[in-house]
DNA sequence: CTGAAAGCGCTTACAG
DNA sequence: CTGAAAGCGCTTACAG
């Protein structure tokens, strides 16, 4: 396990560092003979060519970076493994840079691209992580980046999401055609964009629909189950309860029918509750989650072939790309009580 | 963004780039009139140091790479975002490396070590993925690495994890003590350690209540819900029925009851099922599944610690290292039935 | 406390 | 089809 160079090699094999070089990233370049000999040297040595020496010489690291606020979540877990898979298959390896939602955090990794220790970024939060120049383009100061399933307010940024106020308005328009009327909504943190587009859905369908907004019926919570309870308990408290709980993903819907349930209240009899995202336990909770289905692979697979793209040198036209979203309908949710 | 290079602050600041280098790699060695006047042209161009140029010359690349079967699946996430806090205080980056248990993934990720782009590995899964010459000792042949989670079969590699053997006797004991007689166990795939020495819990534990055991009871699945499904339909067609299922994982025992539920039985009632891992949604499923809890967080902390310390030359010694798991007793196994 | 110089391991026009 | 040479951007003994 020495650590032969390419120079090692060339001196074994009787050529030059140029033609090592070129069996491995030009071989047609190579005459057959020369080929053989050196792939032969390389074998029995076991040489691996170093690729921060390529990397410092090219100015390409081979990583892109990907930037989630949290890879325990099924949803962003769904979505890197099939980035994961296409930047494989590509040559690229991908860094995790999971933030727990922390701003520098998403510049440390954004960062790694000013280092040269990544191509690229795949960013899967609604800021952006650089000091921009509010005087240039942000296109020509950005590098290649593909915004994923969140939303920064830019016409200039590549991004792929599902149309998020289209889904929610579809959900609420379900609801709504199973008679609910006081239907309350359960957020995410204000200053996440997609759950912002969420709540802007809800609200278009049920002025659509012609029913008046209750604030009292908009509560915020922070994406995880308990928080889920704790809205829940809020809603059971008003003196005109919903009828229907529409949850911005599946923890927190799990959460309120949990809550619901522990308190007597029959799902969906009493209340109906819906989810958003389609997790793979939303199937197999009682009763089965009524929700939104992402489609992860998709969002997955669609950014880092979009990023892909803009490393090999095309031009890929700023904006958003919308996914198709699915109702997925299942048991927690029914005809509105009388 | 001009691509300055430490040649130009050098220039721009009428120093030398070794004093340059040494702003931001030993600020102690330069007086303070030097580091402010470095400082100053630093921040005035926007200077990003270019990580390949350090890394070829100092032959640290700054990345780790993390082996794992499948992101996807909570118990992997769990770790790996604590291993990603650990690297990024320690200044490394992760490289993800998911392999979907394929072998020859898990080599292209190990072979990131050889080529020079990450610096060590943790690995996930139960082979080495090197090819080792058998008649050196594994210890000097291999990279800085800690094995986690799963078992390697050698004593000359870091281990840490949970003690499979004694996790699942612990939770056999529980459900004999509960009265149960015949137990049966759904398996993962027999190649992977853990999932045997979880089996060997079993049958330890079986054997010392002096209970048969039974291979009709002993099923193989592979870790997702529906396999789950399947292996409790085929316990449910036996002659003698199960009146406890322990299941290797919690997605398996998740699938369990839902099956069971949907053929009128009632868990735990007529049949308790326990599962294997605790991942957070044990807790929300109806009845709460009784399960073994897997401290993530600390296996993955104590992973990169251990990786670290090697990559800081300090000696590792080699072998197993156990983290407490303990027993949820929650509602999805009760008496068994007369 | 600072600088000149060598070199980490590659790739790539260029010339032949 | 092949090679000599320059250079990617850093760091680090060494000397002063």
């Amino acid at each position: 396990m020495a650590n032969l160079g390419i120079k090692d090699i060339a001196a074994l094999a009787n050529v030059s560092p140029a033609t090592v070089s070129r069996v491995f990233s030009a071989p047609d370049m190579v005459s057959k003979k020369t080929l053989n000999k050196v792939k032969k040297v390389i074998d029995e040595v076991g040489y691996r060519p170093n690729r921060m020496g390529a990397s410092l010489r090219t100015r390409k690291s081979g990583n892109i970076v990907a930037i989630i606020p949290d890879i325990t979540n099924p949803v962003n877990a769904g979505i890197i493994r099939a980035i994961e898979q296409g930047a494989q298959s590509a040559g690229y390896s991908v860094l995790l840079g999971d933030t727990q939602g922390l701003e520098e955090r998403e510049q440390h990794y954004a960062d790694l691209v000013s280092h040269g220790q990544a191509d690229g970024i795949l960013l899967f939060c609604s800021r952006i992580p650089f000091k921009t120049d509010p005087n240039k383009s942000l296109l020509e100061q950005l590098p290649p980046m593909v915004n994923g399933n969140e939303r920064i307010d830019s016409d200039e940024v590549v991004q792929v999401a599902v149309d998020n106020v289209a889904a929610a308005k579809s959900a609420i328009d379900y609801l709504i055609s199973l008679g609910h009327k006081r239907i309350a909504a359960i957020t995410g943190p204000d200053d996440i964009a997609s759950s912002n587009e969420r709540l802007e859905g809800y609200q278009l369908a049920l002025k659509e629909a012609g029913i008046e907004l209750d604030s009292a019926l908009q509560l915020e919570g922070d994406y995880v189950v308990e928080s889920g309870m704790d809205c829940a308990s809020q809603l059971l408290l008003l003196p005109q309860r919903p009828t229907a709980i529409f949850c911005f993903n599946d923890d927190m819907a799990i959460g309120v029918m949990k809550f619901l349930q522990k308190q007597g209240f029959v799902v969906p009899d009493d209340i109906s509750v819906m989810g958003f995202d389609d997790i793979n336990y939303a199937k197999y909770v009682t009763p089965s989650l009524t929700t939104v289905h992402q489609p992860l692979n998709e969002i997955g697979s669609t950014c880092i072939e979009l990023l892909l793209k803009q490393l090999k040198g095309q031009v890929v036209e700023p904006g958003r790309r919308y996914l198709p979203f699915e109702l997925k309908l299942r048991g927690s949710t029914g005809k509105a009580p009388k």
